[in-house]
DNA sequence: TGCGAATATCCGCATATGTGCAACTATGAA
DNA sequence: TTCATAGTTGCACATATGCGGATATTCGCA
């Protein structure tokens, strides 16, 4: 059995970035320049460059060249769901966190 | 609008390492005591603890002492799809990247 | 050729994360 | 109480990651 553990990790790690998942979401809507990457998120042009390079080496986008700017897109279709799901899970703690909320509301005695 | 990208981020970053991901998984069966997760799970105890740790401050799972052991269960089901969902990614990208070395295989001249 | 716009990479620094060991806490039984 | 068992936390250290500024590269065009 192989290592499938560490890989899952790497990718998790991959997406544990705001700048990457913004870049992802964008990504997956159509495909971007850089220069329009750069207009919708905020950082510094060598930082979004960096992101970059870092989905590119995780293999999830795509780097091609057309007249004279670099235009990036999503390489694996299903990051899209991983992103959805991840939103989902997020909606899913929140209430949660309501929930509990409720309760102690609820259970008036304090400390 | 609040800073929805970071705690998306702060999620994935959760996710992001072999030991919380095992531990996830075999919650997502079903509930375990901290010892039974270490005779599963190759880690320190230590280590292990400090996984459950970030878990718990992440709100994904919960802790509940039953005759002598902490049980540890999962407090978000859909944690269970997001990390099916890296699975399919991971399926994706190396089909992609089996396709890519079909392409190079076809295309003979080299570098 | 030589320029300029668009990107990428290098560098040094600051911060975050992971790890094992040791010390501490909590619980149940004698 | 006292002990043993189960788990957590504090600590010091090593490594990884993120960042902006400067520099390098690439490509289209005069």
């Amino acid at each position: 059995m192989p290592a499938l553990y560490p890989a899952k990790a790497e990718l998790f790690r991959t997406l544990a970035h705001p700048v990457r998942i913004r870049v992802l979401e964008l990504l997956s809507e159509r495909e971007h320049a850089v220069h329009e990457l750069l207009g919708r998120i905020d950082a510094e042009q060598s930082n979004l460059s960096q992101h970059l390079a870092v989905l590119r080496r995780a293999g999830l986008v795509r780097q091609s060249r057309e007249n004279g700017e670099v235009v990036y897109s999503l390489l694996v279709p299903a990051v899209r769901d991983l992103l959805l799901a991840g939103r989902a899970v997020l909606r899913d703690r929140v209430q949660d966190t309501a929930e509990l909320a409720d309760e102690l509301d609820r259970a008036e005695d304090a400390s």
